[in-house]
DNA sequence: TAGATTGTTAATCGATTAACAATC
DNA sequence: TAGATTGTTAATCGATTAACAATC
C-alpha cells in the first residue's frame, strides 16, 4: 500500500487541511472571549481570508452552519477537532535538549490543543538525567526502543543541522510518522512520513524581499 | 506564511518569493559540500519540487543558468541573496525573554544567513539587565525609543498570546515592517507590514490529519 | 415576516507542468 | 559533434471568488 489515507481523504486538497488548524485557533480564541456564534464573514475578516473560502473549505467535510445565523462556535470547534484527529492527546517526543529543546519542553501551550511533550532525548552525557518540566532527558541510545515501545508517532526535531537527516532516518525506521523539523535543512523521507518545517530564517528572508532597506544600513 | 499582497508592479507571485529562501538554503548546503554546479533537476530532486518549477521561478528574475551545464552554485547564491535583499545583515529585535526568547537570542545560525539579533526586550524587572549571548535584556519601556533610534525593521515576537496584538501595535507604530510571530494567535496589521507565523501546534494539527491514530491510544 | 447567511455552482484566476527550440 | 540543460510557451491542473437559491 503506497498511501495511508483513503481515497475520500486524499481528495481534499492539502492546502485546505492546512487552513483548518488556523480556523480552529481563531474559533478557540472567540470561544474564550465568550462568543457563541460566528459567521464565515466574521471569521474571514479576522483571518484575512474571504468568507467564500471558509465556507468552501468547510463544505468538504459536511454542513456545520445554519443559514441566517452562521456557525455555533463550540460545535464547529468540536467538528474540526474530530476532522484533525485531535479528540485524543497525541504524545510527542522532543529530540535535542539544547536551548530550543528546552523551550519546547517547557512550553505549556501544547496540551490544551491536542499534544503533550512526554519524552526528550539528547546525546550529551551532562544533560542526560536532568529534568525539564517534569520530563527526564533520555539518552539517544534509547531512542528506537522508546519509540517502538510507546508507539510514538510525532517528534519535534531540535538537533543541529548536521545530524538532522541521520536522526530523521532513525525516527522513521522506528515508526515516527510526523516530524516537525527545526533544523535549517531539507529532509528526505518516505512518502508516508509528514514533515513540517520551522526555520525562522526562511521566513525572515521571505519578508526582506518586501522591506525597503534604504534607511536601514 | 501570510504576507502582504505583492506589489502589482513586481507581478512576481508571493508563492515564488517564498520558495527562494528554500532554494538558497539548499544551494548553500551544496556549496558547503563543495559542489560547484547544479541543475534544476538535481535541486528539484533534493527539494521534492519539479525542475520546471525551479526554472520558471528563477526566470522571473533573470537568466542565471547555462544550457548544457546548469547553474553555478556560488553565482546563484549571490543572485538570490541580492533578490532577497540579504547583501547586508539585518539587525533584529527579540520581544520577550522567556524560554523561547532565550533560545532565539542564543541561536548563532542567524548571522551567516543575513540577520543578527541585537536587542531583546522584556517586562520582567528580574530579567532586565541580564545578558544573553552578549545582548542585554532591555525594559519594554524602551521599546519605541530604541526601534525609532536604531531604525529597527524586523522583530521576533515571543510574548504570551494575550499580549501579542498590543505589542504588535506598538512595534508597527514605531516603524517595524516585518514580524515573525511565535504567539498562537492571528495578528491584525496594516497592509505594509509583513507577518510570518510560527505556531508548532498549527503544524502538528496539520500532520495529524494524515496520521492513523489507531494504535496510538 | 424580512434580513442574514449558508452551501454550492460556475466562472475566474493563478500556478504547475510538459514539451521543445535554443544553445552551451 | 552529441549530450545535456536551460528559458519559455502553451496546455493542464487546481484554487479562489462571485453569485445566488435555499432556508434559518
Amino acid at each position: 500500500m503506497a498511501l495511508i489515507a483513503p481515497d475520500k481523504e486524499t481528495q481534499i486538497p492539502d492546502i485546505v487541511i492546512g487552513r483548518l488548524p488556523v480556523y480552529l485557533r481563531a474559533l478557540s480564541f472567540m470561544h474564550q472571549q465568550g462568543k457563541r456564534t460566528t459567521s464565515s464573514s466574521e471569521l474571514g475578516r479576522r483571518l484575512g481570508i474571504s468568507s467564500a473560502q471558509i465556507r468552501k473549505d468547510l463544505s468538504h467535510f459536511g454542513e456545520f452552519g445554519k443559514q441566517g445565523t452562521g456557525y455555533h462556535v463550540q460545535h464547529l470547534i468540536k467538528e474540526l477537532r474530530l476532522i484533525l484527529k485531535l479528540d485524543n492527546i497525541w504524545p510527542v517526543a522532543v529530540i535535542g535538549a539544547g536551548f530550543l529543546g528546552h523551550a519546547l519542553a517547557s512550553y505549556n501551550g501544547f496540551e490544551e490543543r491536542g499534544f503533550q511533550i512526554r519524552w526528550i532525548f539528547d546525546t550529551d552525557p551532562t544533560q542526560i538525567g536532568k529534568v525539564i518540566n517534569g520530563i527526564t532527558i533520555q539518552s539517544m541510545n534509547e531512542l528506537e526502543n522508546t519509540i517502538e515501545l510507546k508507539h510514538i508517532k510525532i517528534a519535534l526535531l531540535a538537533v543541529p543541522a548536521v545530524h538532522a537527516q541521520s536522526v530523521t532516518d532513525r525516527l522513521v525506521d522506528a515508526g515516527v510518522e510526523g516530524i516537525l523539523n527545526y533544523a535549517p535543512i531539507n529532509l528526505v523521507v518516505p512518502d508516508h512520513v509528514n514533515i513540517g518545517y520551522s526555520d525562522p530564517v526562511v521566513q525572515l528572508q521571505h519578508m526582506t524581499y518586501y522591506i525597503n532597506s534604504d534607511d536601514q544600513f
